[in-house]
DNA sequence: CCTACCGATCGGTAGG
DNA sequence: CCTACCGATCGGTAGG
């Protein structure tokens, strides 16, 4: 090779997408500064600069990483053996397990998608879609009646994730109900919505 | 009366006050300047000093008089002659024509909450308990059998609120399915998950 | 001529 | 109700 990078280049890079994070997803993207973000790395503002062109950068990069992890996660899991109404429900608890586990990258995905310029902001947009698809094509497989009526399906996605994507704002990791019971709830409401629309 | 104010001093507070939460909903509250405020109003920065103390009262006005209009419907609904069935159905579409009807508050209320200062944000949080408050007791009344469980009730209640409050992310009101129908949507995807909760 | 980094400061704009 | 400003802090970049 040419010319080598720092042993650790990926490292440090995780490592300040990480609190940039942690830091926007706390105080908003506007609201915290790179100065913060290099004191949260112990680092100075011109290292930050090293590892990414611009403060949009690091927030694409916060809202990439994690949502096509999403969309592996869902892949993946729509994928499993069963039929539509177990893999529906593996989807719905494998999102809710990685929002649980990336709840700083999820708030910033909910919140901040307006401050990324356009052309980013429509590859995230893309990546969403695949997501919406995913359980669009479990809705199908569960009910093929509704193969003409894209718009209801569309619609019962997006309760579905309305239900979903924002637990982070009132789910109580330590209280009475677990995430993946959420998870349950959320697909079994789903089903019947797509029952009630078929029917 | 020892000092009058203008004649219309209301409604030109009232204008400052809707201006603002357009303002605050397309560029969000950091995102948008007082200055931005002023010239939407056709004004000075120093008329906008003069009817509100800060940029954050602003921001609780706006939140304020939307969760409380939020409140009196879904409160006036709830209380209709029928069954809770019907009733929930017509909270629902009480809340989502609200919802519609004052998008740029209701992002402003759902986006903005953590600007507020403790003490404002303590009151609108209150008035928000206020409208899960109305939704659990429609919850109660379908299913007596769920009096103790509330944590499975409150669950219930904000994947409901879920589904409808981030409608303004993706309803289009020039498509196929009007508000009151996706309102329709939720509140059976509710009752089913109550059903399916108490039984 | 490269990379990895630092302390200091740039031009503009924020709320008040 | 305006212009003229303030102390502070913003995202980004200079030389070395």
């Amino acid at each position: 090779m040419a010319r080598t990078q720092s042993a650790d280049y990926a490292v440090r890079r995780d490592a300040i997408t990480r609190e940039a994070a942690r830091l926007y997803a706390r105080h908003g993207f506007l609201g915290a500064s790179v100065a913060q973000v290099a004191a949260a790395c112990e680092t100075s503002k011109s290292l930050i600069y090293h590892y990414y062109p611009s403060k949009e950068d690091i927030l694409f990069a916060v809202m990439d990483t994690h949502v096509q992890r999403l969309v592996r996660a869902a892949r993946r899991a729509a994928a499993e053996p069963g039929d539509a109404r177990a893999r529906l429900g593996a989807a719905a608890r494998a999102l809710v397990v990685r929002y649980e586990g990336a709840g700083d990258y999820q708030r910033v995905l909910m919140n901040e998608l307006r401050r990324l310029p356009d052309e980013k902001r429509t590859e995230i947009v893309g990546h969403q879609r695949e997501l919406l698809d995913i359980v669009d094509a479990l809705i199908l497989a569960l009910k093929p009646g509704l193969e003409a009526d894209k718009p209801r399906r569309r619609t019962l996605t997006m309760l579905f994730f309305g239900m979903i994507n924002w637990m982070h704002t009132w789910f109580d990791p330590d209280g009475a109900i677990d995430a993946t019971d959420v998870a349950d709830m959320a697909a079994a409401m789903l089903v019947a919505g797509v029952e009630q629309a078929a029917g």
